[in-house]
Order: C-alpha cells, then structure tokens, then sequence
DNA sequence: TCAGTATGTATGCCGAGTATGCATCGCCTT
DNA sequence: AAGGCGATGCATACTCGGCATACATACTGA
C-alpha cells in the first residue's frame, strides 16, 4: 500500500519517470528503505491502469516515460492521506506466533529467547539513535520525527520482553482447546 | 512467514489436514487472526515441496489428507524459534510515508491527520483490553502476553502522536533534495 | 429436502526479488 | 585523440510467495 500512495504523493506536483521515482522514493526515506526498481515499474502499470496516473508521452532521452498524477489519482491520494491507518491487524507479526509455539512446545526455551530478542531490540535502538543524529544533522526533521516514532516502539518492545521476562514461567495454563 | 511455521509448529505433536490446521491456529491466536483457508493448503503444499511437511496418506474420511512434520522441518522450526526476530526493516509501515507525505503536501493538514490517528489509536486500545480481558477469562495466559505487547505498541504510538501535535509545525526544513 | 459445515482445488492479484538489455557518460590508458 | 571499459541511468521480463475469491463436493442434522 505504502509504495502505491507513495508514488502518487511523489507525482503530485512533478511528472516523473520511472527511475527517478525510485530514487526521490528512498531520498524522501532517508534511504532506510531501498525500493526495488521493477516494483516502481509495476506499480505504475498498475497505477496507470486503475487511471491514477498518466503517461506524458512521448517517450523521451532514452525511452524515459514520465507519469503524471490524474485527477483520480489526485482524488484517491488525499483519500488515503484523510483516512487514518488501522495498521495491521495486530498480532500478525511474526514475534507473536513465535512466542506462543515457544510457550507451547515443550523444549521451547523461553527465557533464551526473549535474551536474544532483548539484544536485537538494544540493537535497533543503537541504530536508531544513529539514524536520527543523521536526520537532524541533514536538517531532515521530518525524518526525523518518524525515527523517534520507530524508537518509541522499540523502547515498548524492549519493555515488554522484561516484562514477560520476570514473570515465572512454568505452570500456566495456555489451554490448547 | 509466520503462517508457515505456525503450521510447522501445529505439526510438530500430531499429523493434522488443512483444516484442523486452520482452525487450531485461529484457536492458538485467540481469534485474533482469520486465516484463509486456500493459504493453508498452499503454505502446506510448498511445506511438502520443501521437505518439511509429508503427507500422511491414504486421505481419509472426506478426502482428508494429513501431514506430519520431517526432520527437516523440525529443524527449520527450531532454527526459527532460536534466531530473534529482526522485525520488519523499520519505517516501511504506512503511518510513516502518510507522515511525510502529510508533511511535504502543502495542504496535508498535518494537525487533522494526527488527531484522527489518536483517535484510531484509542479504539485499538479499547479493543485490545477488552480482548486481554476475555483471554485471562479463559486462562489463556499466553494470549494475554501478546496482547499485552499490542497494548505497549499502542501506548507508543498515542505518545508518539502526543509529541507530534505538540511540535510547532510550519516552518521547518524539510529538505527536498 | 435444505441449510450449514467440513474439506479441498483452481485461479488471479499484488508485493517483492532476480536477471537482463541497452544507451550514455566519464575516465583511464596508450 | 582514439579506443576501450566500467559505472550509471533507465526499462522490461520472469519468478515466487502471500493472500483473497470462487468453486466443488461430501456429509450432517433439522
């Protein structure tokens, strides 16, 4: 979903190609997110297909298409923009179903887990906290504020996992049915 | 991801068929979680192409045909179960693009956006209470935790948005290139 | 008999990765 | 200065996994 609005967000304002597309894309991310170039490309078909955006041909340097963004495509941006995200459903991810097969077969060593699950979140923070420096340095303050959203997150996972780290495991009843 | 070792982990224990399966795992997430049933089939059938499911022939009752775990599978669920999760790369979830998006449009009324994303955001906690209520009714321990996690995601993101809206927003540099 | 449930297959879209093709530009070397 | 060559710009095609819909069929119980 992210990369189709992305694209539209991108258009308005400036018809662009395909190529250039990816790379404002990962600019605008800071470059934590490095998109691959045939799903630019797909995603314009598509786009251009669902009448969002339009080729301003004719094909130009060398076979460059520009995309411009439609009217729709105008109109289904500042949809997605007004909507507020529900995020994912809650509980797909994968740390959840690992818990739970942890907690349920036998030898499913919970407490390494959570160790190694606590050193990969201390790992994330470090990062993190490397990437916002950048951000407020470049004067990207709008990256920024997204990294401390990032971070906050991970702070939660990190309290979390010592939450469920000092409870005594052992005798609980995770009812199968 | 998740799916498919979910099942691997359903089947370690006990040989099941597609739709035992669906519907242990949809018990194992509480609910939370409404798997589709053609996913299943086709999760198990590139499980059997990998060596990590084999079926337990000859199919049974209505057509039913069991799988049971192989060595190979177990291992590969082991060797999940022991790495951390690095978790998605970070900053490629909606909320961030419809914030910078929000952000570098003009008239992306930043503010609105916010307070609708609170909004969503209180639901959600509403919701999961009530959801980590009902599992510790039903002794479901294990539920619990996870949605004790969402609980703490969500708290991050209400605070997130909190220090958002309470930035001076205008003009700040957002750097276009 | 009819509704519903159990069980499975077929098909198609979308996300995402890999591989390939070709033009151009700049640099290095002789 | 010419020729070669690697990097970059730009695009397409192919593949695979996730996920949803739709369909098919058997059984079960009111």
């Amino acid at each position: 979903m992210s990369l189709k609005y992305g694209v539209l967000g991108l258009l308005k304002g400036e018809p662009l190609h395909g190529y250039e597309v990816k790379n404002r894309f990962e600019a605008m991310l800071g470059g934590t997110w490095e998109v691959n170039i045939g799903q630019i490309y797909t995603t314009l078909q598509r786009l251009e297909r669902d009448g969002f955006v339009r080729p301003l041909g004719p094909r130009g340097d060398r076979g460059k298409l520009q995309y411009e963004l439609s009217p729709n495509g105008q109109k289904a941006l500042d949809q997605w923009l007004a909507e507020p995200d529900s995020g994912p459903q809650q509980l797909h991810e994968d740390i959840y179903v690992k818990l739970l097969l942890a907690t349920r077969i036998a030898n499913g060593d919970l407490h390494g887990l959570l160790a190694r699950q606590k050193r990969a979140y201390l790992q994330r923070l470090r990062d993190l906290n490397r990437l916002e420096e950048r951000a407020r340095r470049d004067g990207r303050v709008d990256l920024a504020r997204l990294v401390r959203g990032a971070l906050l997150h991970t702070e939660a996972d990190l309290k979390w996992m010592d939450e469920l780290s000092s409870e005594r495991f052992g005798e609980e009843g995770a009812k199968t049915e």
